[in-house]
RNA sequence: UGGGGUGUAGCCAAGCGGUAAGGCAACGGACUUUGACUCCGUCAUUCGUUGGUUCGAAUCCAGCCACCCCAGCCA
């Protein structure tokens, strides 16, 4: 079940829009909004998010707006536009044509502050920023009032437009808010409402050198959007009396209502966009998609599918309580499409030669090979078989535990799709005893398929013909933090110093089976017991083929440890 | 010492006065041409805590405790 779907369970969220609905509110529209500020790369916390906020629109038969909260030029950027609709679509979310932003409402906005100063709402401040703060008072001590409080309307209106104009600096005058300097709630003590900022906007260019701040230009463009449920995140709760205050004291032409919810956090990594945009500009991380980070671009070159970052979304839930959800809730929804979904190929990760003695010197059977056991639908392949083979050294072991029922001297395997082969001979490097090849027999009867294929061996391992095989680069993404919990204060420490230095390993000597030469950038495979990967859509090119693991299967190895009390 | 929030299992999360859903994780067992997958089973006598109201409380009331957010001309 879903939000997406009709029949999905409730949250407190759609409880609220039920009572108002049945409250006659809204004349029975549901109708939210999306508002990413374009500062940065979106992230999973930000897919939470437009799941809820297009979902509850779906779900009640409404709409979603798409909005740019653009009033911060020196932060904001037209390539972080086209990065978050590029990924909202690939979401799967559409708001059609409503795309708005909020500098499309600079003109109107100024003049619902032009009517707060008419109203004697609002008010030209020269305080310095400093002095601003100080007469803002303490958590404790109620604010004092600005000396420039009383200004008549007027002058107010005069300064204001003048602020508009041009005249002033930056930094030297404010616009403000005159509500309630001894407010226990700080967000109501004079609130600065416009600033004056020469910097040159992505949309607007030079035209402004004031801008509005969030607090007054949010509701108001919800109001002016016909937005009647206004999702956000915890940390606004403080600012809902502010917002109501702006959508009552001007004629905003409706009465949006500001909900608030807890934003996700995830184990082993970070979701604040200062401290990603840190990881991308001091090269912790090769890029926003680096596969490691949590961006949506990240997940997506990481073989991530919109399907499996959806349904993950459902699954957490919607709620007001601070959590860090488990990553291997994450892993469990791409693992559970994947299994489905992904063809299951061979390819060896580290390779170990095995020469079958008793199989004819250049010979090639080519076997057939199911692509998927679990959904027949998917068909089959044609592998080639030879003398020459590699299995997984971790498939091998010379002194093996109790239950280790894989290759040994003397012991069996299956090979999928192939033979039966048995280990005979173990040869190794006469300085440093490593293991160089293992000479095997095969038994001819025990062909995959064939009528005598029936004998049961514990063990089966995956394999490439040796003289087939294709060269290949393989990427393991660990996590980015070695810690659960990088946020977590500790004595002396950031975040940085968490960071895990062993989450990408590189392997170069991957070989996978023939057929993945030519596959085409973002397929998804199942490398059998090594996990999920997906051919690297930006660095696989026709003289490189690049694997991200996406997730690995559950680890088998604990198992086999503990089962053997090593 | 102010204001706003939140406390249900290892992690999320339903529950809204009638006797603790579900998912992830974990742990057993079955199955398996990959120990994965799949399937079956186990996993809160108790809901931060102490009292109160009630025939009956996770749900209502009071006190206490813990944690999160707020003193940008960021959003």
């Amino acid at each position: 079940m879903s939000i997406t779907e009709p029949n999905s369970p409730t949250n407190f969220i759609q409880n609220l829009i039920i009572e108002d609905l049945n409250a006659n509110k809204n004349e029975g529209r549901v109708h939210t909004r999306f508002p990413p500020e374009p500062n940065g790369y979106l992230h999973i916390g930000h897919a939470k998010a437009i799941c809820i906020d297009f979902g509850i629109a779906k779900k009640f038969q409404g709409l979603c707006n798409l909005r740019f909260d653009d009033t911060n030029p020196t932060k904001e950027e037209t390539e972080y536009v086209e990065s978050i609709m590029n990924d909202v679509r690939w979401l799967g979310f559409d708001w059609e044509d409503r795309l708005f932003f909020a500098s499309d409402y600079f003109d109107r906005l100024y003049a619902f502050a032009e009517e707060l100063i008419k109203n004697n709402k609002a008010y030209v401040c020269d305080l310095s920023m400093d002095e601003i703060r100080e007469y803002r008072g303490t958590l404790i001590q109620p604010g004092q009032e600005s000396p420039y409080r009383n200004r008549s309307v007027e002058e107010n209106l005069d300064l204001f437009r003048r602020m508009k104009a041009g005249e002033f600096p930056d930094g030297s005058r404010v616009l403000r808010a005159k509500i309630d300097m001894a407010s226990p709630n700080l967000n109501m003590r004079d609130p600065v409402i416009y600033r004056i900022r020469r910097a040159h906007h992505h949309r607007t260019g030079d035209k402004w050198c004031v801008y509005p701040m969030y607090d007054f230009q949010h509701p108001l463009s919800d109001a002016l959007e016909g937005i009647t449920h206004s999702l956000c995140s915890l940390e606004y709760e403080d600012h809902r009396p502010l917002y109501d205050w702006f959508v009552q004291n001007v004629s905003a032409p409706h009465q949006p209502r500001q909900i608030e919810f807890a934003r996700l956090n995830l184990t082993y990594t970070v979701m604040s966009k200062r401290k990603l945009i840190e990881l991308v500009r001091n090269g912790y991380v090769s890029g926003w998609d680096d596969p490691r980070m949590p961006t949506i671009s990240g997940l997506r070159r990481r073989g991530y599918t919109p399907e499996a970052i959806r349904d993950f979304c459902d699954r957490i839930g919607v709620a007001k309580r601070d959590s860090v959800v488990d990553i291997a809730l994450l892993e469990h929804c791409i693992r559970e499409e994947l299994n489905l979904s992904a063809p299951r190929v061979m390819a060896v990760l580290r390779p170990l030669k095995i020469i079958i003695d008793n199989y004819p010197e250049g010979r090639v059977e080519w076997l057939e090979a199911e692509n998927n056991p679990e959904n027949p639908e998917m068909g089959s392949r044609q592998l080639p078989f030879s003398r020459e083979i590699f299995i997984e050294q971790e498939d091998f072991m010379e002194d093996p535990p109790k239950k280790f029922f894989r290759l040994a001297p003397g012991r069996e395997i299956r090979l999928k799709s192939a033979y039966i082969i048995k280990c005979e001979r173990v040869v190794k490097d006469e300085n440093t005893g490593a293991i160089i090849e293992l000479h095997c027999s095969y038994d001819p009867e025990s062909r995959s398929g064939g009528a005598t294929s029936g004998r049961k061996i514990k063990g089966t391992s995956h394999w490439v013909s040796a003289s087939h095989a294709v060269q290949a680069e393989a990427r393991l993404y660990d996590y980015l933090f070695s810690t659960e919990n990088p946020d977590e204060e500790e004595a002396g420490t950031d975040y940085k110093a968490k960071l895990n230095p062993d989450s990408l390993e590189v392997l170069t000597s991957c070989l996978v089976e023939p057929g993945l030469a030519g596959a085409n950038p973002g397929s998804r495979y199942q490398f059998m017991r090594q996990g999920y990967f997906n051919v690297d859509p930006v660095d696989s090119t026709n003289t490189r083929l690049v694997f991200n693991r996406i997730v690995s299967l559950r680890d088998t190895w604990a198992k086999i440890q503990k089962g053997s009390g090593a």
